[in-house]
DNA sequence: GGGCTATGTCATCAGTTGGTGACTTCTAGG
DNA sequence: CCTAGAAGTCACCAACTGATGACATAGCCC
């Protein structure tokens, strides 16, 4: 993808570590599991590729380890309550696409069919995406409101994944972002 | 996959391209485009590889031709409209997962994000998918109403493919079911 | 400054993929 | 019966993947 990674990294094996990490991240969102290979992801970093089986010793590992230290739903909670739903439907459906916004998402809409990944996916939604929505949210039926946010978030970032507009004129985008968002606040706040 | 796809076939040009097509939506369908190959294919209709590319070009055109023959959003729009967000619902969240259920659902979710495969998608979502949802809804606003079911049943099955059981209990899931039910349903029938 | 070790590279492997052209085999029509 | 062409197979290719062990090199400590 983009070359520019870490400024400066001689011979620091903790810095290409994190480089490493990193560049995984943003293919694993990108591209998705499959797709991404381990060659693609050194010559991002400026590495060899030999170099990332041995410091995480293998696809998998890395993979599990990029969602271990990765990104989490939390940025989505920041803010008042009462602005979530608009807040999240804008940036699906009327802002443009920036992915790095997304790469919880994206990780896991692109790489869930991928057995390998999916396996380390199931492992690490718990606490990446639903423990800290239902704390969030929570009453005693976080759990479920959870669910039903995590299928409108997911469908959408699909949707938008699939076709870029939505299919949809600006007014039409804009009722779809209030449709939305409505939906979404009205499972924030109250009981299902 | 499952071997028996027809029961007999003996160089016949016709049931031999129409059992290629089952077994390669299926495939398709079951594990993405990517990790479907086109041996894997072969060997579900018991013939070499060879004969794929010959009869449909290539992978890409055959997984063209999958969709323009293959399932569509139909089947979910038979029934009374009142009972549409129980019936939907209920097959995504409570009832076991029956995967040729989801075949157009599986196919986008898990084929949408091979560049590839993704064209085709955008090319025929709209008429497999759209089109006829919004012909069913009707109104003046079913554009709009359409993307929402659809995030919500994309997103319904991809948190379905992520985890089996949703992580819930059996109670937590009626509630689910519930819950999607009405949202589904307020779509179907109201303005946006 | 010299060596030792962490850091990184190179060559290579086995496996898989989609695709192609030459080959065989079955069957319909004369 | 017998042959022509359809139907299907086989052998192979080039590209790519993840992975491994042998090798090179830079920088720190004595």
């Amino acid at each position: 993808m983009s070359p520019p990674l870490s400024p400066v990294r001689t011979r620091n094996a903790a810095a290409t570590r994190t480089a490493i990490l990193e560049a995984a991240r943003r293919r694993f969102a990108h591209e998705g599991y499959d797709r991404t290979g381990l060659r693609d992801i050194a010559s991002d970093v400026g590495v060899d590729a030999a170099l990332i089986s041995r410091y995480f010793g293998g696809k998998e590992e890395l993979f599990e380890e990029v969602l271990t230290c990765g990104p989490n739903i939390a940025e989505f909670l920041e803010g008042d309550r009462e602005g979530f739903g608009d807040r999240v439907a804008t940036m699906m459906a009327i802002e443009p696409m920036r992915e790095e916004k997304f790469e919880l998402f994206l990780i896991m809409l692109r790489s869930a069919s991928s057995p390998k990944a999916a396996a380390a996916i199931r492992r690490h939604s718990s606490e990446a995406f639903f423990q800290p929505l239902e704390a969030w949210l929570g009453g005693e039926d976080a759990a479920v409101r959870a669910r039903v946010l995590s299928c409108l978030m997911m469908g959408a970032t699909m949707n938008r994944m699939i076709h870029e507009d939505y299919l949809l004129d600006d007014s039409q985008r804009r009722e779809l972002c209030d449709a939305l968002a409505r939906t979404l606040n009205h499972f924030v706040s109250s009981d299902v």
